[in-house]
DNA sequence: TCAAAAGTGTTCGATATACACCCATGC
DNA sequence: GCATGGGTGTATATCGAACACTTTTGA
């Protein structure tokens, strides 16, 4: 019995309005299964599961340091049910895999940054949370699951969603993710006088472009004076 | 190169003042470092994390339906760095091991229930959480990080308290968990009236018995009205 | 001139905090 | 009768929720 432990990581980018997972394509058409994945890998002997998991974000968008978090790991004997997975596994690390237990990585991305794919994947691409396609293993299920951690990491940190918008944004994309990570409508006028007391948002005095109504004054997040601010 | 995969259970009971640990001790005096440290297994072939987590809970108390969550995978190659430990681990489980990775679980329990040790455990010891020994592989920063851990799940629910309570307890000992749990101090009187405000928690006509001072009245918590009240 | 979103203030109720006194009991 | 903790009430501050109208701009 070969049980082996991987990491797949949940990246989230906001789009301005909805949430998007980057997701992965195998390498090699010949095998089943070689639709969109979360990206992922074993564990490798000289690493932690963090190490692992900053790898794969590396291989995968050249950047390395972005927000990133443990959340749960799945283990279900039955998650490599799937005899087309079991194949793509040998076939991807020439290993005769019994068991693969993952340990799921939730990360945020600031989704128009430029993507360096240094590894293998044939093509990498957002996908918006909300239409998903089947992908192998529990896949869907890590990202279902990932929506309830990623509420909490805001209910703790409110600061991360900073890690998802571009350095300038507006109000209303802002709010927009707030709603789109909550999952519900918040009053705009509210948001607003919430938004300008947060010292660490600085307004300028640029506003958004090309839009076909009255553009909307653009902000960014200082995020030394929230350190300098916040710390004792 | 072998890795396996345990779970590992921080169980937490309170005595009315402090928190405890749950701590067992390995079964012969003969291999090194036998001393106290966490409850947990390996995973069997059948099991998924949780069923293995269930399982230990079992053997070591007798209990089936205890509150338990999963909280983080430690995975560091260095968690088995002591070459004590990893005989200890071939002892125990008759196997070469190269790596464990253990899955950690946070439990609560009573502290009072009568205890039926089913497995193979020497001892078995409720420790204060401010008072451990120094425990095998990292069990001591699985202890460490459980406390943020339980910290947390009594902002997501504060219900859970009543899982570390007896079933009839003062306001006092109500009080006294809450701020053991969150590190800190609170005002009693202002705690005293958002207890009384928890619709659940039913005041009794029952006082403490056997205290050097004006004895409390006893509450209890009823589940069911918390569940029926709580439900759409 | 119309459509679409930006921007702005006030009121109200709920909740959290701070604080001081009397009560019951065992010793 | 005194020490110890139990139990209650009031005032204040803060925060979030609800809510409507005017402004700017591009089409």
């Amino acid at each position: 019995m070969r049980t082996f432990v991987s990491v797949d990581c949940v990246i989230f980018g906001f789009d301005g309005s909805r949430l998007n997972v980057l997701l992965v394509q195998r390498q090699s058409e010949q095998y089943p299964n070689s639709g969109l994945k979360l990206p992922g890998s074993l564990i490798y002997q000289e690493e932690d599961a963090d190490i692992a998991a900053h790898r794969v974000l590396y291989e995968l968008t050249g950047i390395r340091k972005m927000a990133l978090k443990q959340f749960k790991s799945f283990t279900s004997p039955r998650r490599t049910a799937n005899p087309d997975d079991l194949k793509w596994l040998e076939y991807a690390y020439g290993n005769k895999i019994d068991r693969l237990i993952t340990i799921s990585y939730l990360s945020l991305c600031k989704i128009n940054r430029r993507l360096n794919v240094i590894s293998k994947y044939k093509t990498v691409e957002w996908c918006p949370v909300n239409r998903l396609p089947d992908m192998p293993f529990d896949h869907n299920q890590i990202v279902a699951e990932s929506m309830e951690e990623i509420k909490q990491w805001l209910n703790d940190d409110q600061m991360v969603v900073f890690e998802l918008l571009p350095s300038k944004f507006t109000a209303t994309a802002l709010r927009n993710l707030y709603e789109a990570i909550r999952q519900k409508q918040c009053d705009a006028r509210n948001f607003h006088k919430k938004m300008i007391n947060m010292f660490c948002v600085i307004p300028l005095d640029e506003k958004q472009a090309n839009v076909p109504h009255r553009a909307g004054r653009l902000y960014k997040f200082d995020k030394n004076l929230y350190k300098k601010r916040m710390s004792i």
